[in-house]
DNA sequence: CGGATTTGACCAGCGC
DNA sequence: GCGCTGGTCAAATCCG
C-alpha cells in the first residue's frame, strides 16, 4: 500500500531521490501517492495531499494510531490490506524498508480489488442473464400457452375429419415430403421461432393427428417398454394405425416420451479409435456383421445408471473405414457429467428438431433452455447435416469428416466442432467426433411424416426420399428447422412452396437432387 | 472374483 | 411360408 509509486510504473526511483529533503517530515512518500498527477508538485500539493490522505484514512481506522508514523501513505485501498503494525513500524523506521514485500502486498491489494470488482461484474451479469433467461422462457410459454388455446379451439371442429384421415397421416402419407418451401424470412431467425411461427392453422391439423397417435401409444406402451431403447419399429407403426383418444398432457408426455426413443442421432466422424469416449459409460452388449458392411456393427448401451435407455451403436464405414459411424437412441434416465451435458444437449436438439413437428406443444423441444441452447449451437453449425427418415426410424446425421480434417485449422467454422473444443472434449480434436452424445431423443409417433427423408448413402426410394445436405451452412438448423416446419405444415402447403430458399444457403434436395 | 466383453442363439419384422 | 436381416439375450470367456 505504501508502496504505489513503486507499481505505478516505476516511479519509486524518482521518488525516493525526493524524499531525503521531505523525509523529516514524513512527507516524500505523499508525492508518490498522487495516482491522477503526473506533474511535480510543490509544497501546496503536498498538503493537499496530506489533507486528501487524512481523510481517506479516517476510513480506515486499522492505521489510525499509525497516521503521523506511516508517512501518510495511505490511499484508500489500505482498506483492504492486511497491513500489520509490524509492516508500518518498518516504515517508520524508514530503515529496512522491503520493497519487494510491500509491492507483493499492493500488488495483492489491487489483485483484490479486481478479484472484488470481477465478483461484483460477475453477479451482475449473472442476475442478467437469469433475467433474460426468465423472460425468454416467459414469452415461450405464453407462445406456447397461445398456440395450445388455438390448437384446442380448431381441434374440437376438426375431430371428425381427422379421424376420417386417420390412417392417411401414417406413413405413405408424409414420404414425399420435400424440403421444399424453407419460407426463411431471415437466415437470424431462430430454428424455434420458425417452428412456433407457422400457422396456426397447420399447426394444428398436423398436431391434431399427432396427438391421437401420441394418446394411442400412451394406452398401448407401457413404461417399462421405454427401458428397451431400440424398441420395435414394426409396433410403433401398428400403434399407429390403431383409434386413440385424448386423455390430457400427461398422456402426451407419456406417450412422446414413449415414442421418441426411436428417434436416432447419428455421428460421422474420423477416429482411428474403435469407440470414442463420449462421458458416458457403455457397455457392449452385442455385435453383428451388417449387411453390405465388412466391418462388425457393435452394440452398446449406457450403464450410467440402472435402466438408462439409451443406446448406440458404433460401426465404421464401409466405404471409408476411417470413418466411425455412431448413431444414438434413447433418452438418459439420469443426470450427466457436465462434460457429457453440451454434445448431448446439442444431439437432443438435433433430435429434437427432427421431431419437433410432432413435439411441437411439448416443452422438451421448446422449452428446454438446454435444448434452447443446443439449438443455437446447432444453428451455427456448418457440419453437413442429413435428416433421414429411412424407415423405421428417422435420423439425424451429423457429418462431421470434413471438419474433423481441418478441426484445428484456421478455415475451422464449425460452431460444433469450436464449441467441443472449448469445451475440453481432447478426444474431438484427434477424432473429430464430439464425445457427448446420446441425450434424449424425442420422437412422436409421426415419424411417418419423415419417412420420405433419406439417408444418401441408403438406396432411395425415387419419389419417396429427401435429404437435407446442408454443408457449410452456418444456419442450419435453423434451416433445418424451416424444412421440419415445412414438412409440418402439411401436404396442402408443401406444393406451393417451391420457392424462397432465402439467405440460408439450404440445399433443398427432392427428387432431382437423388 | 466381479465386471466387461465375446459370441452364438434366439426373436421379430420384412420382403419375396 | 421361408429366408434374410437387425437387434437382443445370455452363457462363456476374458481381464484387472
Amino acid at each position: 500500500m505504501f508502496r504505489f509509486p513503486v507499481s505505478l510504473g516505476g516511479q519509486g526511483d524518482n521518488l525516493k531521490q525526493t524524499q531525503p529533503s521531505d523525509e523529516q517530515h514524513h512527507r516524500p512518500i505523499m508525492d508518490e501517492v498522487d495516482f491522477f498527477r503526473s506533474e511535480k508538485r510543490d509544497d501546496q500539493n503536498v498538503i493537499t495531499e496530506e489533507t486528501h490522505r487524512l481523510h481517506v484514512k479516517r476510513e480506515n481506522s486499522r492505521v489510525d494510531d499509525d497516521d503521523d508514523r506511516s508517512m501518510g501513505i495511505n490511499t484508500g485501498l489500505n482498506l483492504l490490506t492486511a497491513n500489520t503494525g509490524s509492516d508500518e513500524s518498518l516504515v517508520d523506521d524508514g530503515l529496512s524498508v522491503d520493497m519487494e514485500e510491500k509491492r507483493t502486498k499492493i500488488e495483492n491489494t489491487q489483485l483484490r480489488e479486481e478479484l472484488k470488482k470481477s465478483n461484483e461484474e460477475n453477479q451482475r451479469l449473472k442476475e442478467m442473464l437469469s433475467q433474460t433467461t426468465n423472460n425468454f422462457n416467459s414469452l415461450q410459454m405464453q407462445l406456447v400457452a397461445v398456440m395450445r388455446q388455438e390448437e384446442d379451439h380448431h381441434h374440437l371442429a376438426t375431430i371428425e375429419s381427422k379421424d376420417k384421415d386417420t390412417n392417411r397421416h401414417e406413413a405413405p402419407e408424409m414420404v414425399p415430403r420435400q424440403f421444399i418451401d424453407l419460407g426463411l424470412p431471415s437466415a437470424e431467425v431462430s430454428s424455434d421461432e420458425r417452428i412456433t411461427s407457422r400457422s396456426p392453422q397447420s399447426l394444428l391439423e398436423d398436431s391434431s393427428s399427432r396427438q391421437r397417435a401420441k394418446r394411442v401409444l400412451e394406452i398401448e406402451e407401457s413404461p417399462e417398454n421405454e427401458s428397451n431403447g431400440w424398441g420395435n419399429p414394426s409396433k410403433v407403426s401398428k400403434h399407429n394405425a390403431s383409434s386413440s383418444n385424448g386423455n390430457g398432457n400427461a398422456i402426451d408426455q407419456s406417450a412422446a416420451e414413449a415414442t421418441m426413443r426411436k428417434a436416432r442421432v447419428s455421428v460421422r466422424a474420423r477416429s482411428e479409435a474403435p469407440m470414442l469416449s463420449d462421458g458416458c459409460q457403455w457397455r457392449k452388449y452385442g455385435q453383428k456383421m451388417a449387411k453390405g458392411n465388412p466391418c462388425p456393427r457393435a452394440y452398446y448401451r449406457c450403464t450410467m445408471a440402472v435402466g438408462c435407455p439409451v443406446r448406440k451403436q458404433v460401426q465404421r464405414c464401409a466405404d471409408d473405414r476411417s470413418i466411425l459411424i455412431t448413431t444414438y437412441e434413447g433418452n438418459h434416465n439420469h443426470p450427466l457429467p457436465p462434460a457429457a451435458m453440451y454434445m448431448a444437449s446439442t444431439t437432443t436438439a438435433a433430435a429434437s428438431m427432427l421431431l419437433s413437428g410432432s413435439t411441437m406443444s411439448n416443452q422438451d423441444g421448446l422449452m428446454n433452455p438446454t435444448n434452447l441452447f443446443a439449438r443455437t449451437m446447432l444453428t451455427c453449425s456448418s457440419s453437413m447435416a442429413t435428416i433421414s427418415a429411412s424407415a423405421p426410424f428417422p435420423t439425424i446425421t451429423l457429418d462431421l469428416t470434413e471438419s474433423a480434417s481441418d478441426v484445428n485449422g484456421p478455415t475451422n467454422n464449425n460452431p460444433l466442432m469450436q464449441f467441443a473444443q472449448r469445451s475440453g472434449f481432447a478426444e474431438l480434436n484427434q477424432s473429430g467426433l464430439p464425445q457427448m452424445m446420446g441425450q434424449a431423443l424425442y420422437y412422436n409417433q409421426q415419424q411417418s411424416k419423415f419417412s420420405g427423408l433419406h439417408i444418401p448413402s441408403q438406396s432411395l426410394n425415387a419419389g419417396e426420399s429427401v435429404n437435407a445436405a446442408m454443408p457449410a451452412n452456418p444456419n442450419f438448423a435453423a434451416a433445418l428447422a424451416a424444412a421440419i416446419t415445412s414438412i409440418i405444415n402439411g401436404s396442402s402447403n408443401h406444393q406451393n412452396g417451391s420457392s424462397n430458399s432465402s439467405n440460408n444457403n439450404v440445399t433443398t434436395s427432392s427428387g432431382d437432387r437423388q
